[in-house]
DNA sequence: ATCATCGTGCGAAAATTGTCGAACGATTGA
DNA sequence: TCAATCGTTCGACAATTTTCGCACGATGAT
């Protein structure tokens, strides 16, 4: 049973800072990092149960190829998980500055 | 003798880190970022000399609005400077480990 | 085998962003 | 005053990105 799917990484040393950041400079896929970073792999459709599957495809494909997420498939579906690891050698502390420094999405209010 | 061009900065706390990483994700904009962190204050015609002005405007503009640098007026010309501390205080380490994970970016023609 | 589900690739349309010439006001120096 | 220089704005165009319907192959369940 051969993988049906394979999917392409860059290596770590080929992580860009430029497309790194433009990855995380949208809104939407900066939800799907900070959900990841809470809950470890899941399911690419936990990502956006609402979106269209292209739309998600696109934006999961994109936070693939700029080193952000480690994608496999697993049966039918898509699992997904930060590349934490990766990422902090290359950049340390930036997710955890980048996903500290997001708190607009929940309308909260709690400043320190 | 007032100040002939005003310009408009977000506050601290309406730094933005989606637009943040956007403005830092364009390898030109780094660059003048990179610049900035290194020189101080500095002319904004030394961050593109051989660009269109109204190129190096928009640029510029972009970089300001998003809360990266700010901009005075002195007498015909404008003066660039990072914002060091808001950034600092508002996402810690952001700036220095972008800057940090940027240098063996190819090294187009800005470094001399 | 049949069918429903999932992710992907394709293609097109919309939205955003980047580039840059031209005109304008402001400033400096002669 | 006059001319040169600088930054900004406007407008247009090119390039990139985003969104999403659709068809397809693969997978899992019946």
């Amino acid at each position: 049973m051969a993988p049906a799917r394979v999917y392409q990484h860059p290596e770590v040393d080929e992580i860009a800072i430029p497309r790194v950041l433009f990855a995380l400079s949208e809104p939407l896929r900066l939800s799907m990092v900070r959900m990841l970073a809470e809950r470890g792999e899941v399911d690419s459709i936990e990502l956006g149960p609402d979106l269209p599957r292209s739309t998600l495809t696109h934006h999961t494909s994109l936070l693939r190829e700029s080193g952000v997420v480690f994608v496999r498939a697993e049966g039918r579906k898509c699992l997904i998980r930060l590349r934490d690891d990766d990422l902090e050698a290359r950049f340390p502390g930036l997710i955890d500055t980048v996903l500290n420094g997001y708190q607009e999405a929940a309308p909260t209010q709690e400043d320190a």
